[in-house]
DNA sequence: GAGCCGTGGAA
DNA sequence: TTTCCAAGGCT
């Protein structure tokens, strides 16, 4: 641009830091592991929680569960049973297991503390590339690229021109994200909160809500005049009624309820068909999420 | 690296 | 009703 001539277009590709923090400071949800006094470990709950299952469905069960278990030693003490009781209906039930081998792990090789090293954070069981980031970002105040799969939404919408992200391109996002990211560390860590609270509340995958949009003047693919997603897409998920997946649900549930061994005859009661139901329990038990002993089956 | 892993809300 | 999607990670 000339000096002194103001460009009067929209700038796609433009720095959003500068436009997503100041708007976080009044849109952001006021999320309890967001709080200024929580606890590293209370945040690695909240992201063990929140992989894959939505922010309403986490709050009671995150408050229960550090209210129980504050540190990690006190989890690491429990039986692995009561992790997976308190996880509920969450979803994924491994994760309340591989929550508790962290804990574990983190009481044995890191004195209890929760590691503030994106390393040693992966080191541990059931942290990806995404966790250890937020953790780090979130609980240390660490300026590292924090990628979501809201941030890779807005990233590919605001600097890409593309309506959606497509298949994950870790290297390219990470590249992507760190160019975006604010210089000082406190602004990084909100932008990152700002970039995934977007995309959770704002430019959401289905209905965008492009009018309440802080890069609404710079966002390339509104300038391209929201262009269709023309790229691959993930494949649809198996049908879930009728699905092994279905199968394991409801055997979980039932070994939740109870307090000591399920017997074969009530899981056959169920009513499902034995080959899946036998799938589904032989899986169970490979995850470690049942124990097959004589009276039956029963929590870890 | 593709397939698999729960559950519930919204369109 | 069906389909999509949700603060991913493991094998």
């Amino acid at each position: 641009m000339l000096d002194g001539v103001p460009d009067p277009t929209p700038h796609p590709g433009a720095s959003i830091a500068a436009l997503l923090v100041p708007w976080f400071a009044g849109a952001a949800r006021p999320l309890p592991w967001r709080a200024a006094d929580v606890s590293p470990w209370a945040v690695l709950v909240s992201e063990f929680m929140l992989q894959q299952t939505q922010v309403a469905r986490v709050l009671p069960r995150w408050q229960e569960w550090i209210e129980r278990w504050p540190r990690p030693a006190e989890l690491a003490a429990a039986p692995p049973s009561e992790a997976v009781r308190a996880w509920d209906r969450l979803g994924y039930p491994r994760r309340a297991l591989w929550l508790h081998e962290a804990a574990t792990e983190i009481v044995e090789r890191h004195g209890g503390v929760v590691p503030d090293d994106l390393d040693a954070l992966l080191a541990l069981k059931g942290i990806g590339p995404y966790t250890a980031r937020a953790i780090a970002a979130f609980a240390y105040g660490a300026r590292v690229p924090v990628v979501d799969t809201n941030t890779r939404r807005v990233l590919a919408r605001a600097i890409e021109g593309r309506a959606e992200a497509g298949p994950p391109r870790v290297v390219h996002e990470l590249a992507a994200m760190e160019a975006q990211l604010p210089v000082d560390a406190g602004s990084a860590r909100i932008f990152n909160a700002a970039a995934m609270e977007l995309g959770a509340t704002v430019c959401t995958a289905r209905s965008p809500r492009c009018e309440a949009c802080p890069l609404a003047g710079s966002c390339a693919w509104r300038a391209a005049g929201y262009p269709e997603y023309e790229g691959p897409r993930a494949p649809r998920q198996a049908r879930f009624a009728g699905s092994d997946r279905e199968m394991r649900g409801m055997v979980m549930r039932e070994l939740r309820g109870a307090h000591g061994p399920v017997a074969r005859a009530e899981l056959d009661a169920l009513g499902a068909d034995p080959e899946r139901l036998e799938r589904a329990l032989d899986s169970l038990a490979a995850d470690g999420l049942a124990v097959r002993e004589a009276g039956g089956y029963r929590l870890p």
